[in-house]
DNA sequence: AATTTAAACGCAACAATGTTGCAATTGATA
DNA sequence: TATCAATTGCAACATTGTTGCGTTTAAATT
């Protein structure tokens, strides 16, 4: 089995999440590691932390990617079922983890995992009065 | 106001959105074509037949990007809050028009737009015993 | 049918995002 | 400290999408 090393890299990403509320792109954590490490250790280092099931990686519906720690629901099986909420002002996505949609599915398809975006105004954009 | 033409590429562009039963992308749609005009012009037809309702965008889960026939539905606002299905095996995006998800948002945020999009196996490759 | 003109097009160039191969470096273990 | 595989940097490449500009063309007007 393979190990997995905590590096100087790794540890730095990892300190830009915990310091961040919102999910961020490749590009936003690289700007804040401020040339620490090259792109493509950045691109590894999200790909191991997700197989880590450390973050977890959210398609915009504008295409855009971005990154968001996960919750530790202390689950064998962990599924990221909870909706996101992404700012049309502000393009800051945050997980609204208590918002879970409920819907009837039609028969013989097998469900294995859920994204549900929503995009409007985040409470932030929406007292400013946009 | 700027008028919108018929042109040889938006008719052949149209008649593969007929033929597909799912969502195509645009790599898709270029092989389709098989080089009845260029790359650019597909973006563009895409971009035209987004704003005229006729397709809609479907961003995946795994980043890609789709667009879909959209299903005349004769209301004044065309909002497309249908759910889309992602087969995890044949990776066909069909749309799920009877799915529509039923959920209860936290206060504060105003919501314009949703993305409910579901990943597994579709009725096809289930039947297949994948 | 010929003229007009703005929409649409092709081409080239560019930008953003993500991937791969390989040699060099380094963290963790013995 | 020596070892060795995990990790990194670098260069090169692939894919996807955008922009500017000169040319072509649909369709309305004469």
């Amino acid at each position: 089995m393979k190990t997995t090393r905590n590096t100087a890299a790794k540890t730095a990403v990892l300190e830009v999440f915990e310091k961040s509320k919102t999910a961020l792109s490749h590009t936003e954590i690289q700007k804040q590691l401020n040339d620490l490490c090259d792109r493509v250790t950045i691109y590894r280092i999200l790909d191991r932390l997700i197989n880590e099931d450390v973050i977890h990686k959210i398609s915009n519906l504008d295409g855009t990617v971005k990154y968001a720690k996960c919750n530790h629901s202390h689950q064998r099986v962990h599924i990221h079922n909870h909706a996101h909420f992404s700012c049309e002002n502000c393009h800051e996505i945050t997980c609204l983890e208590t918002v879970k949609p409920s819907y009837i599915m039609p028969h013989n398809y097998k469900v294995n995992e859920i994204n549900f975006t929503l995009s409007g105004l985040c409470p932030n954009c929406l007292n400013s009065n946009i």
